[in-house]
DNA sequence: ATGAAAGCGCTAACAG
DNA sequence: CTGTTAGCGCTTTCAT
């Protein structure tokens, strides 16, 4: 039945050919546009899929203009976050029959901006995920990648769209909840120093300890991966934070293992926090205490603002999701000899 | 400078225009195919960088019958496994100036026949993962598929390259540990019933029942996710089995998981395998004893051997990786009660 | 309702 | 060496 292999894939030609009639008449009856007669109709239908005819992608989208295909653009597929991102995505963009092309800029910001335009050629709209590209340069790309989506940052100036979560909210409520817990110290393991969510995680910090001057607040740089969660251990131990607020999953756990390997017990010396809750963080030992962020979601949404910038609708309002606080084992009361002991700024 | 938004891109005849020349010039000095005089060529180029001018990916598409596009049709992204393979596939595929396309099949095995051959016409071939789909189905899709590159499984007749793990040795060396670590009756918690990796590693079963008699070797269906692992635990404990060979990293997370809320011990009472070497397989507690598989490696090899066949060259032959072992934490002496105990079939 | 013809943007013969 | 012309496979006026 199917699987010989043909040569060459046969065209509207061979369609029209075969059924007896003109190359607009195939069309018409292909795509249902305009009103043809029902014998007619049959007949094409039938030689169609005699010859096992489908349309050629290609040059329909030369013709109209329209590819069905959109692009991802991401910093580092390695990263858990854009795993989810991509899988919603692509799966919303299929139910609605596109297609999604991925591009990995591996963490290059240069290569990221002529990645995204070479990109955009071959789709109709870029999902753009570019954390760490400076707000001017991230300006002047919109115009030229125009119907995009951001996700995980919002455009200062442009009504595009984005979709993305509250990080903010997320770190505020962690700062809470290890107040809460008694700890009076406190340490961020900052990410990537210009990055849209963590100077979002700054601003909640900034904001907590104007709120709360009883509670020691400090900040140190370290990045976004386990490798350098885990360089940041003789750190967090010179710091004598009680609670450490990691900038995300990987960081903590890397963390936790540093802290692991010296003895440090988590949480009754030290409680940790990561970010984003990625998919094994329930399963580290303790679980990890996070702020769950909805990625899949996340990746589904951008493809529904995608679709009504598509569709010439609406661009629809920037989505924001709230990070959801997972408390689980690695946070705990802050230990007695240190409660209250601090005043150091 | 760049980022005033273009109403349409600009066409090759804008740059013919400005520069005063032909098409063909135009598409001769941007391609340096045929020699042009210096004089015109640079104010061709001047023309061309003057407008911003790139030519339109889809019209050379159409008429060259190539789009530097490859897919990667994948069961679930959902999988830690896929995610390797589409990393190490699109940084090789990037390096050669080629996109790649996803496309989900969503586990719906008769879905993905569907996808892979609509996905085919809108690029130039297709890096398969199929691992449950029939033989014969697949013989017949690989005939329609044309450059076609399979991962992680071998087609039986087709001169077809493939890329793959030899899951049947990662067994067996994990078998082998098992039983140098005094183990005498195990448990092998299956995966999909006929997908081709759980078939190697039930080959791997026989060979080593076979040469070891004095070990019972019990093969129990389970499944290839963490919560199919979770719900094995009960027939786990009933079997009596003192090491359990899960099906994949995943599975042995969820069982570690369901045995540790049941009070069971690992590697104490019962020693645990994984397979993969999934990124957190190391910090699970305990570190996941596993047969590491280089899923990177897989994704960039199977670029490769698809480049082969892009640019006609001789196919190459069929890459096996051989996994390493990872002996950690998981694993240990079978406890003393039951060595040599069973004699059950 | 149907067919002929133009054209999407580009490349590759084919002439000169 | 350069320009003219004919497509790549399709959709869509424009006539009929």
């Amino acid at each position: 039945m199917t699987g010989r292999p043909h040569e060459r894939s046969r065209t509207i030609a061979d369609v029209a050919a075969r059924a007896g009639v003109s190359l607009s008449t195939v069309s018409r009856v292909l795509n249902g546009n305009a009103r043809v007669d029902e014998a007619l109709a049959a007949k094409v239908r039938a030689a169609a899929d005699a010859l096992d005819y489908t349309a050629s992608p290609l040059a329909r989208s030369l013709v109209l203009g329209r590819t069905n295909t959109v692009a991802v653009v991401v910093p580092d597929l390695e990263n858990p976050t854009f795993h989810g991102v991509l899988r919603g995505l692509s799966r919303a963009a299929a139910r609605d029959g596109y297609h999604v092309l991925v591009a990995d800029s591996v963490e290059s910001v240069e290569e990221e901006r002529i990645l995204a335009v070479e990109t955009r050629r071959r789709c109709d709209g870029i999902v753009l995920c570019a954390p760490r590209m400076p707000e001017d340069d991230l300006e002047r790309l919109l115009t030229q990648l125009q119907p995009v989506v951001l996700v995980n940052r919002e455009a200062r100036s442009t009504g595009t769209p984005a979709v993305t979560a509250d990080y903010r909210s997320g770190l505020t409520e962690l700062l809470h909840l290890l107040r809460a817990e008694g700890h009076r110290t406190l340490l961020y393991l900052a990410g990537a120093p210009q990055s849209s969510s963590n100077l979002q995680r700054l601003a909640a910090l900034r904001a907590f300890s104007a709120e709360h001057p009883d509670v020691a607040v400090r900040v140190e740089p370290c990045g976004v991966n386990f490798a350098e969660g885990h360089d940041a251990a003789d750190g967090v131990l010179a710091s004598g934070a009680t609670g450490v607020l990691a900038f995300n999953d990987l960081v903590a756990m890397g963390l936790m293992s540093a802290l692991g390997e010296r003895g440090v017990r988590v949480p009754d010396d030290v409680s940790v926090t990561g970010f984003d809750d990625i998919p094994f963080a329930r399963y580290l030992t303790p679980p990890l205490t996070t702020a769950s962020v909805p990625v899949t979601e996340l990746g589904e949404q951008a493809w529904h603002r995608m679709a009504e910038l598509l569709g010439s609708r609406a661009p629809g309002h920037t989505i924001l999701f709230r990070p959801r606080l997972e408390v689980r084992g690695s946070t705990g009361p802050a230990p007695a000899r240190t409660v209250g002991a601090e005043a150091a700024s």
